[in-house]
DNA sequence: GACAAAGTGTTATGTTATAACATAACACTT
DNA sequence: AAGTGTTATGTTATAACATAACACTTTGTC
């Protein structure tokens, strides 16, 4: 969770980010970016339909989440979980340095992702295994089905 | 691609080792798994009920594809690919000792799927990561979309 | 045969995602 | 201000993936 202040900041952010690419982060775009940082977690595109209309009283349609979404992506403004089919706000988006691959762990059950950086060496060692069998990685990017630390607790 | 009496051989073999636990690996079970082996591939619930229809003229309805792959994985049969919602035949069905957990190469061009696994020690590292972060990993098995090289070829 | 358990059939529905086409909003030129 | 191109959004339909709920059938056991 984010206060609105912190969330006003990166949405800010984020449209200077997309001006440099003359990209434009219009009000719905806006909109769906700060209902995903104020969850804090890996949200469906219907789950974003139904908490845009919460927040911000603005019906918007499916077809129109999903090509957010993927402007969004396309801005490294917000990461799909390919795992999940859900998606989550770049943790990163007030850094101006480039990032690497991002590597998401996935709580399953209260969905709370965290997105770490995973030791380069492993990462390459990992390559190498791959070239080893024949493949090619196309996207370094893994996900992994975790429990996090306070669901465990509370289960236990 | 498998011949059809190696198939008959998993399959028998598959057959046995359900026997052990005191399951049964009815016919429509042995249709699918059939299949599943026989593509040497990544297949989805619905492009087996169009498989088996195709190889053995059986109307599989859709939800019973799903309770018989379900069926199978328990058996450690089959995997369940989550990242291409995909299912494939466990490469490992006549090795008779217990295998680790699987990690999976999958082609994004033609849904091949290698079975590799990986170096212990870069699992463990990886664990150790996730550890730090506050998460416990509660399936190590990774997926990662990847291209092989003869998809890559042909597209050079 | 009677019974329980396991397996399968059937129908309906839920969830995630994309295709195809129409319209609105904006930016740029003349 | 009018015209034009581009980007964004609206709308409808449908594809693709998955599960719920309940009925019926088969199988193994007594």
């Amino acid at each position: 969770m984010q206060s609105t202040q912190n969330i006003n900041q990166i949405v800010t952010h984020a449209e200077a980010l997309c001006k440099r690419h003359g990209a434009r982060l219009t009000t719905k775009r806006k909109l769906v970016l700060s209902s995903l940082i104020q969850s804090g977690k890996a949200l469906s595109a219907y789950d974003l339909i139904d908490l845009c209309k919460e927040n911000f009283n603005e019906n918007i349609p499916a077809m129109s989440i999903y090509r957010i979404l993927e402007f969004l992506e396309s801005e490294k403004l917000v990461h799909k979980l390919k795992l999940a089919n859900k998606y989550v706000a770049c943790s990163h988006i007030t850094c101006d340095h480039d990032h690497g691959v991002p590597q998401f762990l996935i709580c399953d059950t209260c969905d709370h992702v965290k997105e770490i950086s995973i030791n380069k060496s492993t990462v390459y060692q990992l390559k190498n295994d791959i070239e080893q069998a024949g493949f090619h990685l196309i996207n370094s990017q893994l996900e992994m089905n975790c429990i996090c630390n306070s669901c465990k607790d509370k289960s236990a």
